[in-house]
DNA sequence: GAGCACTGC
């Protein structure tokens, strides 16, 4: 894989595609199909016009499978009402794209791999793609797979106990407790299905560590801590929330008898706050370390920290294969204790040449298996980048489906990332109808956070999408970029879950050893660390550029975020935490909304403040954008909640008492393109928020009509992220000039703000990089605000 | 007139 070319943003790409080549070509083929017709007597005009055009238009254009559907999109245009059984696929068509089967499957094979290339033998496409097969990812301990049946009710907890001891974890159950009698930290390598999460916390509890405390199991995400401690108290038969529970944002399921307490990453992070040793537990296991999160980063360092302090304290750090040496390192050589997986194996191919268009070599290759491969024998699942890759995909997918008429098995098309709303999401766990194959058309979101059964394909064309930020101007964009080797591990094994599993790679095996990554580059790194440093720094930590990270981030992002502590008020000029930084660190959100919080009790408008941080921490998931037929109306509804040009703030904070006053309903939320899902977030956020604000001692004061206290009160947050008009004196510029590092940006076209009126000063929410530099969520201030908030800031700034 | 991968507190 040439990765200077892969490297190209996928907009480039699609653009290219979409309005370049596709728009010229789809012009040349129906001139040349309106002058052909007239000498193409109607039996099968479209083929053999095609076939004609074929031989015309050879010079000029790659592929007889573009003119193909170019063509029959024309003839579907024109015989729109006519029967649908016209389209399918003439018998005789001579086309070595593969649109006859009888004369496909004369064509030779191009796989490499042995198995492939007997179930491959009869069925080609021209622009078929290349693979060779290279390595088998082993599978393990595979006879004891066959045990895992359902019991009846009443056999369910012998069931249970006989369960595990099948898992590969039993048979080092006492290797490891002596190793954890003996070390004080221990690296745990195992990989999925190996029952680590599950079993170890049982083993330590049975050998007695709780009775000298808690064990603590932190997770990257919520619902594995949730799930993982339902299936332990099942094991052990007690009620969830009695001795084994979980803890997560806004749910604590434990009581004073929880001594197996599964959390998020997160979660542990906030309790070292109220106990910095955490005297109350006797072992924290830190799962899934390999995921690197910035939480699970962070309390590296503080365990690490608490354990020199606290003998008695163990600690597991648990992660898969690639990363173990790393984190023994890390932990003063730590020994390494490695626990077989449970997996099947995974045959891995490569495709023999680069391909140049990853979208297409993936419809393609999916298009391959299910024409090749019998339609009971598994799923197949497709890494794509986004929702716009996966909806384009979808169109296409659909489209030669429908070329290829009946002589294939049906093929049902499952999307599936993030911000699909959540009655769509569940089509993908819908088992798949006999005689059907399932086509999984995934972001990022397949590779760790669920699991679906039956996947036996997995297709991974190497992409995905990493945000970056950059400390100096504050800009956050999201870039396409190359997977690591362990993010392609990650993808494979995604096949091998339920019986053995085949992965096709679109890039090369050299790609894969020379170009990638061997690991992600830790999140830590490429975020805005401002939130992280504050919770830091209440926890007495300081000297931050000494911090213990495994990984150090860049030692501009730490300065940024010190900077804007400062400037916030929240740090004094000695470096130490201020009566403000302190009420600050409480909130679990960005510093410059706790900032907008604590200053609203000055401006007597806590209540609307709340709401608004609430809203923006949800992020920008509230407005759902459906196809482009009624982006109108979303854009119209959103409109509506902007009158009298009162700014985004102030408009979330409409949305919000709008549909409060509904009783929170989820029809409201439907009728105004907006989110069911985000708003239920912003609703648990902002009582999160209500209870946070008696323990930093502000009162619930609420203020609704007077906008100018509240924008007063956001500017106390936000007055670092000002804005002015730019060449004011042309009516159509749209410039502004942020007034802190000046850059010019523009305000968002989805802002209430952009096309009515423009303010001379501003303050945003954010600035993002997509095709332009843009504010997100814009609100009008007055100039001499500033100097009145944050005179320390502005004195010396001409306003 | 744009276009937001995924988590988490």
């Amino acid at each position: 894989m040439d990765t200077s070319t892969r490297c190209v943003p996928k907009e480039n790409i699609m653009k290219a595609r979409k309005y370049s080549r596709d728009e010229y070509l789809k012009k040349r083929v129906q001139k040349k199909l309106k002058e052909l017709k007239d000498e193409i007597v109607d039996e099968p005009f479209l083929f053999e016009g095609v076939k004609k055009l074929t031989q015309l238009e050879q010079h000029e254009f790659k592929t007889k499978k573009q003119i193909y559907e170019i063509s029959k999109n024309m003839f579907e245009e024109e015989h729109d009402n006519n029967n649908n059984d016209y389209y399918k696929v003439p018998y005789g068509y001579d086309d070595e794209r593969g649109l006859n089967h009888e004369k496909i499957f004369s064509h030779g094979p191009k796989f490499e791999s042995k198995d492939m290339k007997h179930e491959c033998d009869e069925f080609v496409f021209e622009d078929q793609i290349d693979f060779v097969k290279a390595m088998i990812m082993d599978g393990e301990n595979l006879e004891q797979d066959q045990t895992r049946i359902q019991e009846s009710k009443s056999d369910l907890e012998k069931q249970l106990q006989e369960d595990r001891k099948t898992l590969p974890i039993y048979q080092y159950r006492d290797a490891l407790l002596q190793a954890v009698s003996d070390h004080q930290v221990l690296v745990i390598v195992g990989e999925t299905g190996s029952g680590k999460t599950t079993q170890i916390p049982q083993y330590l509890h049975e050998a007695g560590y709780t009775k000298r405390g808690k064990i603590g199991c932190t997770q990257p995400r919520r619902v594995a801590a949730m799930s993982v401690a339902t299936r332990v108290s099942k094991e052990l038969g007690v009620k969830l929330g009695h001795e084994v529970g979980y803890s997560i944002r806004f749910e604590d399921c434990t009581s004073e008898k929880t001594v197996l307490k599964y959390m998020t990453d997160g979660m542990l992070l906030r309790e070292f706050l109220g106990e910095p040793d955490l005297a109350s537990y006797s072992v924290v296991m830190i799962d899934e370390a390999h995921e690197r999160t910035v939480s699970t980063d962070i309390l590296f360092g503080l365990v690490k920290d608490i354990a020199r302090f606290r003998p008695d304290l163990k600690l597991l750090i648990s992660s898969a294969t690639l990363d173990a040496e790393k984190f023994s390192d890390f932990f003063d050589s730590a020994p390494i204790f490695k626990i077989p997986g449970r997996r099947y194996p995974v045959e891995i191919h490569y495709t023999k040449a680069p391909e140049a268009d990853y979208l297409d070599a993936a419809i393609v290759t999916a298009l391959q298996i299910h024409a090749t491969q019998p339609p009971g024998d598994g799923d197949i699942l497709v890494f794509l980048t986004g929702q716009e890759d996966i909806e384009t995909a979808g169109e296409a997918l659909k489209h030669r489906m429908r070329g290829l008429g009946m002589k294939i098995p049906e093929l049902i098309i499952c999307p599936i990332y993030a911000n699909l709303p959540t009655e769509l999401q569940s089509k993908i766990f819908e088992p798949t109808p006999e005689g059907a194959r399932k086509v999984v058309l995934a972001t990022n979101i397949a590779e760790t956070s669920l699991t679906i059964d039956g996947i036996k394909y997995v297709i991974d064309p190497g992409f995905c999408k990493m945000k970056s930020y950059n400390p100096r101007t504050g800009m956050e964009s999201l870039l396409v970029r190359p997977i690591s080797k362990a993010s392609a591990n990650q993808r494979a094994g995604r096949s091998g879950r339920t019986g053995p599993g085949k992965c096709f790679r679109l890039y090369t095996a050299y790609n894969y050893y020379q170009d990638l990554e061997d690991n992600s580059v830790p999140e830590i790194q490429l975020t805005n660390l401002a939130n992280v440093v504050l919770t830091l720094m209440s926890l007495g930590i300081h000297d931050l550029v000494n911090f213990d990270f495994m990984d150090p981030p860049p030692s501009e992002t730490v300065i940024k975020a010190l900077e804007m502590l400062y400037a916030l008020g929240a740090l004094n000029s000695d470096g130490e935490l201020t009566k403000i930084g302190r009420k600050m660190a409480e909130f679990p959100i960005d510093p410059m909304l706790s900032k907008m919080i604590v200053a609203s009790d000055k401006y007597k408008c806590s209540d609307e403040i709340i709401t608004i941080a609430a809203m923006l921490s949800v992020g920008n998931s509230i407005f759902y954008r459906p196809p482009k037929d009624k982006l109108v109306y979303a854009d119209n509804a959103r409109k509506s909640f902007h009158e009298g040009n009162v700014g985004d703030h102030i408009a979330l904070l409409n949305i919000y008492t709008s549909w409060k006053d509904t009783g929170f309903d989820s029809e409201w939320c439907y009728d105004n393109y907006i989110q069911f899902r985000s708003m239920k977030r912003a609703r648990d956020i902002r009582d999160q928020l209500q209870g946070l604000l008696e323990r930093v001692e502000i009162q619930i004061s609420s203020n609704s009509q007077d906008f100018d206290a509240i924008k007063k009160a956001i500017t106390s947050g936000f007055f670092l992220h000002s804005a002015r008009l730019y060449n004011s004196g042309l009516p159509s510029s749209s410039l502004y000039r942020t007034v802190k590092h000046p850059h010019t940006v523009h305000i968002h076209p989805t802002s209430g703000l952009a096309k009515e009126f423009l303010p001379r000063w501003v303050i945003y929410n954010e600035l993002v990089l997509t095709s332009k530099e843009y504010m997100r969520q814009v609100t009008q201030v007055k100039p001499e605000w500033l100097n009145e908030i944050a005179p320390h800031y502005y004195q010396l700034k001409k306003v």
